[in-house]
DNA sequence: TTTTGTGCAAAGAGTTTGCAACTAG
DNA sequence: CTAGTTGCAAACTCTTTGCACAAAA
């Protein structure tokens, strides 16, 4: 199984030449139309899923439903996002984070199997408060 | 504005008299089904909305686009939830979190408007792990 | 009686699935 | 050959909206 196939090298050579990080699966259905190489979006959906589960790439909930999808990075930490509502993304890492919720976890009787952090914000001289997320 | 009407009376009684703290939309139509006092889901929905507006409830994005309600507890701080994959949902402070994470979005020009933390376990003898969520 | 609220049905957004045609190994 | 893959269309889940009717103030 995982055949070496068109769409899923095309599908990991948007997030390898992408100069965006974080790209949803309609980032990728859409860059691949672009390119004139379009694969279905059901495909998409189908390619990253199995990327995530062979650890190929990550994938993030944004919340509302909605994931990003990543290219782990060498060595990297787990991290949380910021979200701007002008549409920006980066990330951040909290030392320690991970340890403490699993201890918390723990602490039920449970293992951590995972965390997810998010962190709204906007723009700061933007008076529009009605994106609180 | 905001009349004092039936059907948010009766959604909020079940948020005072629920034992369970964090309800879904879904879990308050079916409690109100339950008590034989229906109230049409379009407008559970639109009042949860406006009491989270109006301060009265609080939402959490759990991920996956589902959202719980809570009444928030006097005094109390923002928290985390965590949840274990047979259901329970818990929550937990992180001290100075807020804090961190408002220094990160004004470190981008921005400024914090809320965050989202969850973390996910499975309880501890459960070998099955494909829940990683 | 004017304004706000209700709730059915329909629409959305993002994601998953069924399945017949196709393709890598 | 044949198990794995593709992609269209249909289904799904949670949530929002349009709108005619009902209820507050």
């Amino acid at each position: 199984m995982f055949r070496n196939t068109v769409p899923r090298m095309l599908i990991l050579d948007v997030f390898r030449e992408s100069t965006v990080r974080h790209l949803t699966a309609d980032d990728v259905y859409r860059m691949l139309v672009e390119r004139q190489q379009p694969v279905g979006m059901a495909t998409v959906y189908k390619v990253l899923s199995q990327f995530e589960q062979a650890g190929i790439l990550q994938r993030n909930d944004l919340g509302q439903g909605r994931s990003v999808f990543e290219l782990p990075m060498e060595g990297e930490e787990e991290h949380g996002h910021l979200v701007c509502s002008n549409g920006e993304v980066s990330e951040f890492t909290l030392p320690g984070l991970k340890e403490e919720l699993s201890r918390l976890a723990n602490a039920h009787g449970w293992r951590l199997t995972g965390y997810v952090i998010t962190a709204y914000a906007a723009p700061a001289f933007n008076n529009n408060d009605n994106d609180t997320h």
